[in-house]
DNA sequence: TAGATTGTTAATCGATTAACAATC
DNA sequence: TAGATTGTTAATCGATTAACAATC
């Protein structure tokens, strides 16, 4: 039941809050019990995948039954680090600040939003779901006041880095970062990026590829 | 320079975008030549990654000389099929809807919001810069009608699927879908998921195996 | 021409899948 | 007990890295 030493792959660690997601649309429908077989026809996995991902963190399964929905679910959440709580700020109130701000979903598992800052003196003052919206000169201190855990990186690209930065040196742990920009931050510290112009160009590519399609079965009919 | 017929694996592809940004970035800094090496440092990637990844594509560089960076540039862009416009509908004018509809970026870069689409009749009838909210039960008329190929889901978790059948029986080519729920459309038709929550959670994850390393280390300490 | 750097093949590494003994 | 299904090892597959001949 421990986890192993052996550090888990990134491919694994991406798929575990898929998992989470789906155990807990398992519970909702009241189903208790599920094998790794049927799991996997429901979410498109292999059932062996879903058995070696599970068996980097112990051996949640009991042979010839399966897996118990109600604790698996909840020893993903404990591993994903869903049974703590986290201290966090948005730093710009923009349109995706705004929007991960009212976002009530996340304060429910336990991201405590704390503030929220921005460069902007008509937005200072403001309040987003009880939450003050803060001049920007204060992040550093706010964060080492407050032990703020995680930094949310809703700034336009240019100041993303230097955004990075006083989080970091106001102590933060983690940095999720919306800005379409790598920031470079201490080793120490985690980085998590989401970039959505890179997300929309992959479909975009997608697009044309499927029209590329057509094109390619024509040739290889034509070279059989 | 005639794309392979060979498929092109999805690790290159989600790399595309990043050149493209790198090298945007490169023209910005007046810098129109560039080795794979010194892409590689800049990039975080290796310059052989980086000419493999390449000539999937065909030989844009020089022996001797390496890529031109103006004219790489292009060529990706055309690649993710960024010189053409797409005619794109958000549905959901909830916060994230809200947020890419406000997104002028994305406008630029050829992607044209015709309609925004909700259920809430508070909202109907406004408009986010010049686009108007319509009522969600005109989507599927409406993708007919306007020839929209992109249709954006920004609806609640539960509304995600039927929402994706109005874009799919509409005719839409591809949906982008920031729903926490995986979508099951037909084969023909691209999806490309932005599931925030995986991605938080991914964060919180590495957040709490660093912790875990301090113990780690000290049980290899141990053993040696 | 000599030096630099690509395009491409071969070697390595890592992730996924298959197989099966262990066991509930 | 017999059937089912896990945990785990071995085989396969795919992606990354290394190496180097081709060539600008």
């Amino acid at each position: 039941m421990e986890r192993s030493s052996q550090k888990v792959s990134m491919a694994v660690v991406r798929r575990l809050p898929k998992y989470y997601r789906y155990l807990e649309d398992l519970l909702h429908k009241e189903i208790y019990r599920i094998s790794s077989k049927e799991l996997s026809k429901i979410m498109g996995l292999t059932a062996s995948q879903i058995r070696q991902d599970l068996n980097c963190f112990g051996g949640f399964g009991q042979q010839g039954y399966g897996y118990n929905v109600e604790e698996l679910h909840k020893e993903i959440g404990k591993i994903l680090g869903l049974t703590k709580r986290y201290k966090t700020v948005i730093v710009g109130a923009g349109n995706i600040g705004q929007a991960i701000a009212n976002y009530s979903h996340f304060e429910q598992k336990g991201f405590e939003l704390k503030g929220i800052f921005d460069i902007n003196p008509k937005l200072i003052g403001l309040k987003i779901r009880d939450v003050e919206i803060y001049d920007v000169d204060y992040l550093e201190d706010f964060v080492k006041e407050n032990n703020i855990e995680i930094g949310v990186i809703c700034v336009p690209r240019e100041k993303a880095q230097e955004t990075a930065e006083k989080l970091v040196a106001g102590g933060v742990r983690g940095i999720w970062n919306f800005a379409p920009h790598d920031i470079k931050i201490p080793e120490n510290i985690v980085l998590e990026n989401v970039h959505l112009s890179e997300s929309l160009y992959t479909l975009t590519y997608l697009l044309n590829e499927k029209l590329q399609e057509g094109t390619d079965n024509l040739e290889n009919i034509e070279l059989d």
